[in-house]
DNA sequence: ACTTTGTTTCGTTATTCTACGAAATACTAA
DNA sequence: TTAGTATTTCGTAGAATAACGAAACAAAGT
């Protein structure tokens, strides 16, 4: 195995994979809609109502979410409770907010 | 034509347009080379010295971050000076900020 | 055991992204 | 006018993304 160079620090490659979670608007959404409802039960049906696309479409992106760390979600059948992951969704407000801030 | 209902915000979708430009590493690495450098002169060569890329690739890279709005390039032949628009990257800052603060 | 319910996974298709080298561009210098 | 320089555009190819409906799943109720 050659030693590779390390190009992007972990925090740009970090910073790429959260900004690649948010790159998509029924995902903003999705936060959008987790975030303004913290300590509420948040279902995907409660979303799927509220957005024009399949159901099948919006699992995908959740799954996505997932993914990227920025949520969780909490199973209790037939449901899932999906909500913020709280200490992610802080990590990706502290690397969005030196980047702008060039701190 | 068919009115249609909007379903995602104006800011939603900003949100959503300027994380896909963040959503790739080398596209992070071209943002922080150039917010560290303001001021100065930054050409798409010498960020080429810096990364394992074809120029071509880079400069790919640089289209999208123009696309978004993130970046402008001056052009100063055979030279093109790069640098932040920072109107946008003003934007781009409250937007996340307010994103991850819920304000 | 069967049905219902909310959700995910699968199979598929169309589109977009990423990457490269070769060729084109646009201006300067000789 | 020709050569040189920095950069972009083009053509191409492979990988990843986004979307849908159908089918699968997993637990609860009948």
């Amino acid at each position: 195995m050659v030693t590779e160079k390390k190009f992007y620090t972990e925090s740009q490659q970090k910073m790429a994979l959260y900004a690649k979670a948010m790159a998509h608007p029924v995902r903003i959404f999705i936060l959008d809609f987790l975030a303004d409802n913290i300590g509420k039960c948040c279902y995907s049906g409660d979303m799927a109502e509220e957005l024009p696309i399949a159901r099948s479409t919006l699992s995908e992106h959740l799954k996505e979410l997932k993914k990227a760390g920025l949520i969780q979600g909490e199973i209790n059948p037939p449901y899932i409770k999906y909500c913020i992951n709280k200490v992610n969704w802080e990590e990706a407000k502290e690397l969005f907010q030196c980047f702008y801030e060039r701190k």
